[in-house]
DNA sequence: AGCACGCCGACT
DNA sequence: GTCGGCGTGCTC
């Protein structure tokens, strides 16, 4: 019998094994196997059943193991991510991999230790010296490793010449799966002592007083219906140690016991409310029977649930995903990013307990692994989590609920596959017979539109919720500050208009709360030299170092690598001394808000703040137990409801329009209409929303002064529809990567020559250098590709006939391809 | 991807 | 002559 495996490789097509006759049974679609291929060993997925072996023309190597007894990949996965890999154009491997928790592939090793010997025949050869270094910092590592410090061009032969030379050795091992089921020692009584009167003579035997209080704590920990408790409860109880254990196991009266345990974050967080139960409004009621009406019917369809902000969306989700409970089907919760939606999370866990499993990016790789592992046995059925939870192992799936559709985060970029979650979802949902929602205040265009043509079905929420008392909260007055104006009327001096300041002060004197959104992290994105205009960069990448200050200190920082550099009191380049700050982060409003409401509690949460583990739960309960304002990037804009928030300010609305990217005004519009959605959500306290900006008549402000969604989206369409954007054609990127930018820029120009002339109807435009045009010392070119209509098929075809007539590209030299491209830069 | 092979220029 | 750069092709 032969097998046919995909490797986790960039390569499009998958190869045959043999199966040896131990390990047919095991050996079924979609488990994992490690295989020889070349000179290494590599895990694989069986993705079916191969060609009888005398058939075929070459070799065929047979299978070293079968890793699953239940195969990690369920059939409808390997189905979807074969979609995945036509669609987004990637190699089967690369989107099948994105199934596989972390951790989870074996495969060959090198391990590197320095010998005694004396390296001198090798000091003067540069990467040879680097590797030695390299190894004398930190003792015995892998090749991998040392790769990753040094840089990826340390060739296996040279470290096989140098091992000649006696000044390392190297050994090539399998790497252990870097995760395994978590398990802890529980202790019980031995087969022969577990009568119940046994503990009682067990004691009047025993000589050892310690010895003694571990059969009673046993003997009481099993009275309390804990036959096998864990051991360390045991001696804790018995104030014993596990010496003392040990010898009444060698005795052989009482046994320990390997037990897997689940790993899960989220224990060390206190359990939510049971939320009060009450009637939904008619829209709520409406949208919710037509989504239960597919479920019932066990019938494919994709639902735009258009909420306006507070319009009780996630109840909606939380009972048509009861519904599906009910019939014993299960669900996948999509979230924008988990660690932003606390109390989205928290609502779902209070109706469902322990059936969810919650897939956090912040979690390790144990407890994703457990979290995975819960839900592919069964023993959880309902998956939340950011966009690779639509590849959570479920079967008889039910339902895939999108929170927040628009978001950009969904759409995946490094590393391949470059899928966007919601377009899974809806093919996911559509494979299975499944009902899939999108929700959103702000529905993407493309969204709006596939709802018009009728691919999807359109369920409006246009009324927010009332609260206990039977009151409706109104959505807020939005302001637009013009800050031309205000400078002209001497009320600017600072990042903060005199208007806000007032607004702001006032709700700290009546004990409201603020919300403020200033994009931008740090004290100030740019210093410059007022002399001779020398600003200083990073040395990795083109951009800007952005000056943070931190305990009183100051320094310089690049957002894109994480270069840190000190704080230049004289120009470099002039010897000049006056060196302004330009332009506001966070930083610097916060300590403009110190001077403005010097009484106020502030928070600021940024990704400066938030870096620790239950950073973002730890602010937010701050926040909720009463602080007076909450500033922060846009990761305050997202799903927060606090009911004593009265005053939503954006220090500069304008943040967002500066790219070059054709979706920059929906993207600024669908931010300031979430943002503004925080305030006044109290019933009886109006909210008032402050935008600053310098582009008063803009569009995507005007329409959100207004809360009009149809108005942006009408107008912001008919360009579109002009331009040939999405969602009237498609776009996709292919993006040119590489330490040299000379070369760089010849593989753009000749891949993209050869997309020419595949292109078919497609335009191509480029290449042309990235909009950041160098990131970790990589040098980027980019070259777009458009198509009108409502298939991306000739972008898909023209970029698979180029991939395969141009070969790989040189070492160290990457061309990624993205489909339906999110950030045109 | 990662590696071997094989081709060229510049050094002992 | 050979070391090491880089393009090319292959992995069941």
């Amino acid at each position: 019998m032969t097998v046919n495996v995909v490797l986790p490789l960039p390569l499009d097509q998958a190869y045959t094994y043999r199966v040896p006759e131990a390990l047919v049974g095991a050996a079924q679609a979609g488990a994992r196997v490690l295989v020889p291929f070349r000179n290494r060993r590599l895990t694989g997925i069986i993705v079916g059943e191969g060609p009888a072996a005398e058939t075929l023309d070459f070799d065929v190597k047979a299978v070293l193991d079968v890793l699953d007894d239940v195969p990690v990949c369920t059939e409808g996965l390997l189905d979807l991510t074969k979609w995945i890999a036509d669609y987004y154009v990637c190699p089967w491997g690369e989107a099948l991999k994105a199934v596989l928790p972390a951790g989870t592939t074996v495969e060959t090793e090198h391990r590197l230790t320095r010998t005694d010997a004396a390296p001198d025949a090798w000091a003067d050869h540069e990467v040879g010296r680097t590797v030695l270094e390299d190894l004398a910092a930190h003792g015995e590592t892998t090749l991998a490793a040392v790769r990753k410090r040094v840089g990826p061009a340390v060739p296996l032969a040279l470290i096989r010449r140098m091992a000649a030379d006696d000044v390392v050795a190297v050994e090539t091992t399998l790497s252990d799966e870097r995760v395994a089921p978590k398990t802890e020692t529980h202790l019980r009584f031995a087969p022969a002592f577990q009568h119940k009167d046994a503990p009682d003579d067990l004691i009047e035997q025993l000589r050892g007083n310690k010895q003694r209080a571990v059969v009673r704590a046993l003997a009481g920990f099993r009275a309390e219906g804990t036959p096998e408790p864990r051991r360390t409860d045991v001696m804790e109880r018995a104030d014993a140690s596990y010496s003392t254990v040990r010898s009444l196991v060698e005795k052989g009266m009482l046994e320990l016991v390997e037990k897997e345990v689940m790993r899960s974050p989220l224990d060390d967080l206190p359990a939510p409310d049971p939320p009060p139960d009450h009637d939904l409004l008619p829209a709520q009621q409406d949208a919710l029977d037509a989504v239960t009406d597919a479920v019932d019917a066990h019938r494919y369809g994709t639902f735009l649930l258009h909420g306006i902000t507070g319009s009780g969306k996630t109840e909606v989700y939380i009972r048509a995903l009861q519904a599906v409970r009910a019939r014993g089907r299960t669900g996948i919760i999509l979230v924008p990013e988990i660690a932003l939606t606390p109390q989205t999370v928290q609502r779902f866990r209070a109706h469902f307990g322990d059936e969810i499993a919650v897939l956090h990016s912040q979690m390790n790789m144990g407890e994703r692994y457990d979290a995975w592992r819960r839900l592919r046995t069964g023993e959880a059925a309902i998956a939340i989590g950011p966009r690779s939870a639509v590849l959570a192992p479920l079967e008889d799936l039910g339902l895939i609920v999108v929170d927040e559709e628009h978001e950009a985060s969904y759409k995946q970029f490094d590393p391949a596959p470059r899928y966007h979650a919601r377009d899974v979802a809806v093919m996911r949902a559509h494979r299975a017979d499944a009902v899939c929602i999108l929700g959103s205040a702000t529905p993407s265009l493309e969204s709006t539109m596939n709802a018009r043509w009728g691919k999807y079905e359109r369920l409006e929420l246009p009324e927010r919720v009332p609260d206990a008392s039977g009151k409706t909260a109104a959505l807020p007055d939005v302001r637009v500050l013009d800050l031309a104006l205000q400078r002209k009327k001497h009320q600017l001096d600072g990042a903060l208009a005199d208007p806000l300041r007032e607004a702001i002060r006032t709700r700290v004197d009546r004990g409201e709360q603020t919300i403020l959104l200033q994009n931008r992290r740090g004290y100030a994105p740019v210093l410059e030299c007022e002399d001779c205009g020398w600003a200083p960069e990073c040395q990795s990448c083109s951009v800007s170092l952005t000056l943070h200050r931190h305990d009183g200190g100051e320094q310089l920082r690049c957002h894109y690598c994480g270069y840190a550099a000190r704080v230049p009191r004289q120009c470099p380049e002039c010897g000049g001394r006056d060196i302004h700050q330009i332009g506001t982060g966070t930083q610097r409003v916060e300590a403009e808000l110190e001077e403005v409401v010097p009484d106020a509690t502030i928070l600021r949460m940024d990704r400066d703040t938030t870096r620790e583990k239950h950073g973002h739960h730890d602010l937010l309960r701050r926040f909720e137990n009463g602080a007076d304002i909450l500033l922060g990037t846009q990761m305050i804009a997202k799903g927060l409801d606090f009911s004593r928030v009265t005053l939503v300010g954006v220090v500069d609305a304008d943040v967002g329009l500066l790219f070059p990217d054709f979706r920059a005004e929906e993207r600024t519009f669908q931010l300031l209409t979430q943002v503004a959605g925080r305030a006044g959500r109290t019933r009886e306290l109006a909210g008032e929303v402050i935008l600053q900006t310098r582009n008063p008549d803009h569009m995507a402000l005007r329409y959100a002064q207004e809360h009009d969604y149809e108005g942006f989206a009408e107008e912001a369409l008919a360009e579109r529809r002009e331009l040939g954007y999405p969602p009237f054609g498609h776009v996709a990127t292919v993006e040119f990567r590489g330490p040299d930018e000379d070369r760089v820029e010849r593989l753009a120009e000749n891949w993209t020559e050869q997309l020419r002339q595949h292109a078919g109807p497609a335009g191509v435009m480029g290449p042309e250098p990235a909009f950041i045009q160098r990131v970790k010392k990589q040098h980027r070119y980019r070259t777009l590709l458009k198509v009108r209509g409502g298939s991306p098929g000739p972008l898909q075809t023209a970029l698979r006939r180029t991939r395969d007539a141009h070969g790989a590209p040189p070492n160290g030299y990457h061309v990624a391809v993205d489909v339906d491209t999110q950030d045109v830069l």
